[in-house]
DNA sequence: CTGAAAGCGCTTACAG
DNA sequence: CTGAAAGCGCTTACAG
């Protein structure tokens, strides 16, 4: 690999000369310029980043710790910080903890040893010991999707979007409606749109039945099976309506109702959270919120970008969202 | 942050002696290894992988170029690379070329400047460029997706898998085929595949009509549009069953043939290529075949870890595939 | 306008 | 079993 002292030995000039022309910092002669050019264009020289960012400590590199990469909100969000990170000629740095708490930490260690110069962090939960890592962090870390404490963040609207469901749902005249719902360790999918439910539930002294609630992890099966859960076990008294905190959990439960001869939105609406592209398509169309993801990414890429440069005060946002009306409601 | 410097000062050794303790390299007396591993513990202190690199001249860091990073294709690839580089310990940096053939090139060159062990290339067209840029590279290259001339490249059986396509269609009696492609500057997918159609057309002796072919650029409206324009343009001979390169599209024409009172299969069927999740959710479901997408990631990356590991033969891979038939095709 | 020198944090012969 | 020293490829005061 050429050098910069190969640069600076074939143009004639000082390597700190070099350095000069190719940061644009300080005084290069005219004459001298144009030889380095020349000679870095031959060769096609490129500075080594190792050795740059060992002296500079800048990276040109964030870090984007994510639950799962195969996820087309995943897919959104990072499109979306890769286009306010291209803009900075920044590279994107991507991690995947598959769903696995421990690897959040692990992962904001890697990325401590790469010298990401910001992170971002799209947890699933936050615990003790995340938070306690966070703090002692000598990298700007911002989140999204989850509040952090003490932590720049970019939140979703989960309660309000959840609260807008159920009152489309209750508007519609339903009033048995069922829940399913994820792991209430993950507190914004898990906690705060289930409270959304129970609490548009009891405003409106509807029944919150034990048996009309059910928790799935994510997946299209296990939204069909905790509707076939939800069915089997309340045969003579089924909800008329069903709010699943996921589209991918709405299609599956979708997909056990019809399977089980139950019209949609006749004998069970359906509604969902996410706007997968899947959901315009499939019959009936799922009624469902957008969550302008990719905007989401952009949005928090800057919030990383401000921290990175020294803003430090802990920056809460929530992100727009919109209702999306189709036809698994009426 | 703390260094190397610091862990010996604290340990009472030398830097020699941490490094050798941290590689595993040489001998480190016990009890001084005892002591430095508490002082690394105690300060969590993580090496500099610029320092590291400027030393080593490995950057633990492979490079993946895309051509679009929010696609279902793209994210399960990736997730299958990155299951063999985690185990290898190896970081992936991602690239997106949103498509544009230049920026393959600039993204190459990108790559090198950030000493990327290696490179996985996900090419859609392989121009003269594109090929003498990678002949004099001096990092590994393979490519999944494309067979570029010498580099090892996985692809898929776009051939073999649209032939079967047709085969299905032409044994269930249909003569009338239509055809939604993309553009031809796309080896694998724009040419391949529809050479497997006009082929199997004239096999069989079938018309191949201009008008029932038409060309999308993998959006679903695309799809839709193109659909729109074969039937439009032949109200008196429309086909009766139409082969579409992607799923995507497959979705979007199904989407305007059914909002036409066309039934499917019926009166047309629909195939498409790729498996996206949707397809089995959409009605009526959709033919299409399945790529192993995340298990053809995991085989790239191998071939990318063989060739890192000096073995030089340009290997050429085509990776295995399934049909599945489901019900938008009798 | 330009260059010599120090130093970033490591690893690796080499010597003991 | 351990350490001193050189060097990876840059950038940045500093001096001229």
């Amino acid at each position: 690999m050429t050098t910069i002292n190969d640069i600076a030995k074939l143009a004639g000039v000082s390597r700190t000369t070099v350095s000069r022309f190719l940061n644009n910092s300080g005084y290069v002669g005219q004459e001298a310029g144009e030889r380095i050019a020349q000679v870095i264009n031959e060769t096609g020289y490129m500075p080594s980043q190792s050795a740059q960012t060992l002296r500079t400590k800048k990276t040109g590199v964030i870090g984007i710790i994510l639950p799962k990469i195969s996820t087309e909100t995943s897919s959104r969000v990072v499109s979306g910080i890769n286009k306010v990170m291209k803009r900075e000629g920044m590279q994107i740095l991507l991690t995947d903890t598959e769903l696995d708490p421990d690897k959040e930490i692990e992962y904001l260690r890697l990325l401590k040893s790469r010298q990401a110069d910001g992170i971002i962090l799209l947890a699933t939960n936050i615990g003790e010991r995340l938070q306690q890592e966070i703090e002692a962090f000598p990298i700007p870390v911002v989140a999204l999707g989850q509040n952090i404490p003490g932590v720049p963040s970019l939140t979703y609207a989960d309660y309000d979007a959840s609260s807008d469901i159920m009152q489309l749902l209750i508007g519609k005249g339903h009033r048995k409606i069922g829940f399913i719902g994820v792991s209430e360790t993950d507190p914004a999918v898990g906690k705060l749109r289930q409270s959304a439910y129970t609490d548009a539930m009891r405003r409106h002294n509807l029944e919150v039945k034990e048996s009309w609630m059910a928790e799935g992890d994510f997946s299209i099966d296990s939204g069909y099976e905790a509707m076939k859960w939800i069915i089997t076990g309340n045969r003579s008294d089924p909800p008329d309506a069903v709010f699943c905190v996921t589209d991918r959990m709405a299609t599956g439960a979708m997909e056990y109702l019809k399977e089980q001869g139950f019209s949609i939105p006749g004998d069970v609406a359906v509604a969902g959270i996410g706007d997968a592209v899947m959901s315009r398509y499939i019959t009936p169309s799922l009624t469902t919120v957008n969550y302008y993801n990719e905007e989401a990414g952009e949005a928090v890429g800057e919030m990383l970008l401000e921290t990175m440069a020294g803003i430090k005060y802990s920056k809460k946002m929530m992100h727009k969202y919109r209702l999306i009306k189709r036809d698994s409601v009426w």
